[in-house]
DNA sequence: TCTTTTATAACGAAAACGGGGGAGATGTAA
DNA sequence: TTACATCTCCCCCGTTTTCGTTATAAAAGA
């Protein structure tokens, strides 16, 4: 029995839904609201496994709302729902935590199966929403990396992972247990190896080419 | 009636999804091939509105397909199927251009159905290979991050930028036309403002926060 | 108007850093 | 075996950075 709470302040669709729920094998509503001025308290009082969030709200929006939940009971899968076939509010929605994204258009059995497959581990998604996804996903995550290693050793690694935390050389020595003169070896040896010569340029390279 | 080439080295596999699509209403394959060392040529010789690639393969890999197929065919979209449910390789077939990604253990109507869906516009994913998606979109790609500003002043900011870039305070005073001292002073504030205490540190926030 | 912020600049002292050399103890590869 | 690389440590030396404090003029805000 998969547990659902609804977020849609469309009266005629929330009232559709809550139906659709209580009327399907294997599903039940637990709360219907309008809109989520109290939803934190709401979800509380009535816990759920699924919270089917409409974007377009009076007040706070489903995105906000998702964070909000998402922050407060992170095993609630997300699954939203909207009329806005946007780059802008799907990357907002997932960066938020939405674990699907459909579009108004899907049929009631589409809804069923949506909430049925985020809540085994899924991310239904419209088929053009995910299509845009994987393309946001391409255009802002390009190059992958460079992946170059510069040849570093293990600990010439950990000391300019430390390095890149902002460790000093006596902090880094600690760390690693060994002498401050064995650091400033390393860090003599990593720096010829990046071709760098201040412990600025290395971390600015390090993290550039995603070294740590 | 959808055009359909297949990549893939397992005989009996091939032959079976062969089979499959020459059987089914709306399908007609193309061309089976068993590795892609003549792929571009036998593409051009038969051409297909979608590709269903196996990663795993001698020669040349999926992916490396992937992305010669997109290079030269853009109007192709490419099915990615395997039996590897990893993030690198999930990653690396969206970078190379793939409009979706399925696993093996997709019944034949699933395989079908993805394939009418990503020639309709669509991205089919199994459902947990979806959600590895979001996350991989999520943890790599924070939401524009404004984060926090630090309120750091215009000329703050130039000086955080060319400490970033390794200069060190002479060079600094040098690229901005002050003396040496307002340098210094100017990092003091930046520090305070930063909550850091050294060089590293800063240049370390600044790159994880994109503050420059 | 008065006050605050910003940018500029200076001095001094302690701490940290960067570069140079050398050297012994490993373990592995040729 | 002889090399080679790595990790460890030490010394010296000069430079750079960091952290104080102070101060002035300009700009912006109340």
């Amino acid at each position: 029995m998969i547990r659902v709470s609804i977020f849609e302040d469309n009266k005629h669709l929330r009232e559709t839904f809550l139906f659709l729920l209580n009327t399907s094998e294997g599903f039940t509503c637990t709360g219907a609201y309008a809109d989520c001025s109290t939803m934190l308290e709401d979800i509380a009082a009535n816990p759920c496994d699924v919270v089917l969030m409409d974007i377009e709200m009076p007040g706070m929006n489903g995105i906000e709302a998702t964070k909000l939940v998402k922050e407060h009971f992170p095993k609630i899968n997300i699954l939203i729902q909207t009329v806005f076939f946007e780059d802008e509010y799907i990357f907002n929605a997932i960066c938020a935590g939405a674990s699907g994204y459909i579009l108004k258009s899907t049929t009631p059995e589409g809804y069923l199966d949506a909430i049925k497959n985020v809540q085994s581990g899924g991310s239904p998604m419209t088929p053009g929403i995910a299509r845009r996804v994987l393309e946001l996903f391409k255009t802002n995550l390009q190059p992958a990396k460079p992946a170059r290693v510069y040849d570093l050793t293990a600990q010439e690694k950990k000391v300019l992972k430390l390095l890149v935390e902002g460790k000093s050389y006596k902090m880094i020595a600690a760390a690693l247990y060994v002498s401050f003169d064995t650091i400033k070896s390393h860090i003599s040896n990593i720096y010829s190896k990046l071709h760098v010569h201040s412990g600025t340029e290395a971390v600015s390279l390090a993290l550039r080419n995603k070294l740590v």
